[in-house]
DNA sequence: GTCTATAGGTGGATAGAC
DNA sequence: GTCTATCCACCTATAGAC
């Protein structure tokens, strides 16, 4: 699904806004004051505010999803998480959170299209991270797999949103690093067991 | 600092909404409909929106830091990060977050006098399990501890948003405890190292 | 300390002209 | 497709009676 240009202008906004102030923390006039076009305006390319999230849901899913392809031409599965990580690390350059993560905290309030949505984008996230973890030499079952492909993905998302209170990127760097650390032990010990 | 009855029923009150929806997602109305008391009266208690966040935050914080207290009677390291976890678990089960885990995921919206409060309660959590991590057998280095005390906060963070939008709890837990098996590994490696 | 009443502002959303 | 004008519900906060 393409978006005319000025519904992309409303889209990068309103996902900018999102990643910083939240799904209640932001308004139409908000998108107004940056955007040049009117409140107003703005209902007729997204005629509710959940239509709009949901938007820029999908677009932000589809380009994440584009980049975990490219990231699969990566042949080390600790590179591979390595670039899913900085995918994370970007964000919070710009003391953003990742967009679903934020959502994610706001699910109380969030119209029901919309969680479904974010539910669907970290059951793919986390599926891709476990396939990654398969294609490794790690031998772990799949149970574990998956338990590890959440571990990654809790501690990102609760990193950047530590690291950005704190105001201290290395609160998200160096846990990860730690984590990736004990990972790689892992490995280790599956050469030890199984020689 | 005691309060009163009323002014606790609605720091009790106002404490539930914000774990649930967030800084932005609770309103003087939404307490007036659970306390038996009108909105305009809550001023009295709490003049603006700031002060009560900023009392929620501090009693929360002191009620926290007790229970830090008991689990130190605890003598093995592993049973007071478990029991630390326990308090995560304990909230997620209410479909709740932590409480200064959502306020942080909305700090771009809070008053300064809010941000404040939150980064002090994080900086004395780490502290904490630095310091558990220290009276441990583990003989890591005073920058690991530090960040193993993130990697732990980070998970258990981004472990109950992300297990409470998914209503699947094992999303936490046994992510959870995958860690803790990475972290006890840690221990056998300082024995082979050292022998 | 709690109430009613209300101020003054902003929220999402709609109607209808151009 | 964009605008002005407007609706009505809700927001935080205040004034003043009891």
């Amino acid at each position: 699904m393409k978006h005319s240009d000025k519904k992309n202008e409303i889209l990068d906004c309103a996902q900018a806004l999102i990643q910083k102030r939240g799904y209640n923390g932001f308004s139409y006039a908000d998108i107004s004051s940056v955007v040049n076009i009117r409140k107003a305006s703005i209902h007729h390319h997204f005629p509710t505010k959940a239509e709009l999230a949901v938007a820029v849901i999908e677009r932000y899913r589809d380009a994440f999803n584009a980049c975990l392809l490219t990231i699969n031409a990566q042949h080390d599965w600790i590179n591979k998480i390595d670039q899913y990580a900085q995918l994370y690390k970007q964000v919070l350059q710009e003391d953003k959170l990742c967009l679903c993560g934020m959502l994610a905290s706001d699910a109380d309030t969030l119209p029901d299209e919309v969680t479904t949505v974010i539910r669907d984008f970290f059951i793919e996230n986390a599926d891709w991270l476990s396939e990654i973890l398969t294609a490794s030499h790690l031998n772990l079952p799949h149970e574990r797999r998956t338990n590890i492909a959440w571990q990654i993905i809790n501690l990102l998302q609760g990193g950047v949103i530590m690291a950005r209170i704190l105001q201290n990127m290395s609160v998200f760097t160096s846990s990860y690093e730690e984590m990736m650390r004990q990972l790689k032990q892992l490995s280790c010990h599956s050469i030890i067991q199984t020689s």
